[in-house]
DNA sequence: CGGATGTCAGTTCAACTGAAATCC
DNA sequence: CGGATTTCAGTTGAACTGACATCC
């Protein structure tokens, strides 16, 4: 296991300083997306291990688990599974994968699209519904292993990222996004 | 490939709604910490992909280009394995398996460290440095991919996750206490 | 000796590519 | 027909575990 090794500095507050040295006279705002992008790398590293340790007794991993999420709130219980390749903005080889592990753990269901006989539905079966509810009941207490960042704080994390989303083309937010029906 | 489809909402902002409406009254900050987690796991997964599409002429990933800028910056361009794992913060098994990658490529090199037996220590080559330069160069003027970020906000992000960090005992700022902290 | 260092074998998982079958 | 949906086979990469030899 060998416990993580504890700085007495902050390595990537000393990365950046180093990169201001051996590439001077850039954009200061060079400097600091540095030191960004780094953090949020070490961020998502950090809240994916604790994330998943606490899913780790239910036998999902966090990808499965905004799945599960996501046909738990659905209508009824159940999607295509392009749609949810298309909220989750992942690949539909790798739906195929996540629906192929949640239903070999009895917590989805493959079903034919009876309005569109190419589809597949994903449905939560009940023990789905059981491990979401469990699940983020511990989420929610952990605050998503956030808690030492105060609201204002989270608020802007949401905010600022939110830029990078839009730069990416994620989404567009021109019909405030209140109205779920395509486009 | 597919191109992306298109929402025409935030899909992270409609996942928040629906958890306020599905476990209401919660700590406001639990509605937030989801939105931040979910927004910092969606940024990592844009960064990685913009990244590695400016490294794949070189042939490297990410996590092998922050090798070789360690290695670059250090004293002699060389640092034992350990030095990497405990700088990068990665386990020691992933520092033997990119200093192999490297070491194939040709941009680092291996050498028993004189200094330590039981130790190897990694070297950068002159045509690592060289891929390092052109690199960060691209880097630079990418901004590393989060040109659409102000100066401000990407202070505001590596505050906030430093945060963070620091909560998940990524280190200790202050002096050479070696204390075990809160939580 | 105990502990640190690095490697090896093997696993899991995310993400992708290319090809294909099916159906609108 | 072209295009959308899903699956399959296979690859890569990150990260981990457990075991081990070596050396301080």
């Amino acid at each position: 296991m060998t416990r993580q090794p504890f700085l007495n500095f902050d390595p990537i507050e000393r990365a950046g300083r180093l990169w201001e040295q051996h590439w001077p006279d850039e954009d200061p705002a060079v400097y600091a997306s540095m030191r960004a992008v780094t953090s949020i790398m070490r961020a998502h590293q950090i809240l994916i291990a604790e994330l998943d340790a606490i899913l780790r007794p239910y036998g999902i991993t966090f990808s499965r688990y905004e799945a599960l999420v996501l046909l738990s709130y659905s209508r009824d219980g159940s999607l295509p599974l392009s749609k949810i390749g298309e909220r989750l903005q992942v690949h539909a080889t790798s739906v195929t994968n996540v629906v192929d592990r949640l239903e070999a753990a009895g917590l989805v269901r493959r079903e034919p699209n009876p309005r569109d006989g190419r589809g597949t539905l994903a449905t939560i079966t009940d023990a789905g519904r059981e491990v979401v509810a469990k699940a983020t009941a511990e989420f929610n207490a952990a605050r998503f292993a956030m808690s030492a960042i105060g609201l204002a704080d989270l608020k802007s994390l949401f905010a600022i990222l939110r830029e990078l989303r839009l730069d990416a083309e994620d989404f567009n937010p021109d019909g405030h996004g209140n109205d779920p029906r395509r486009r």
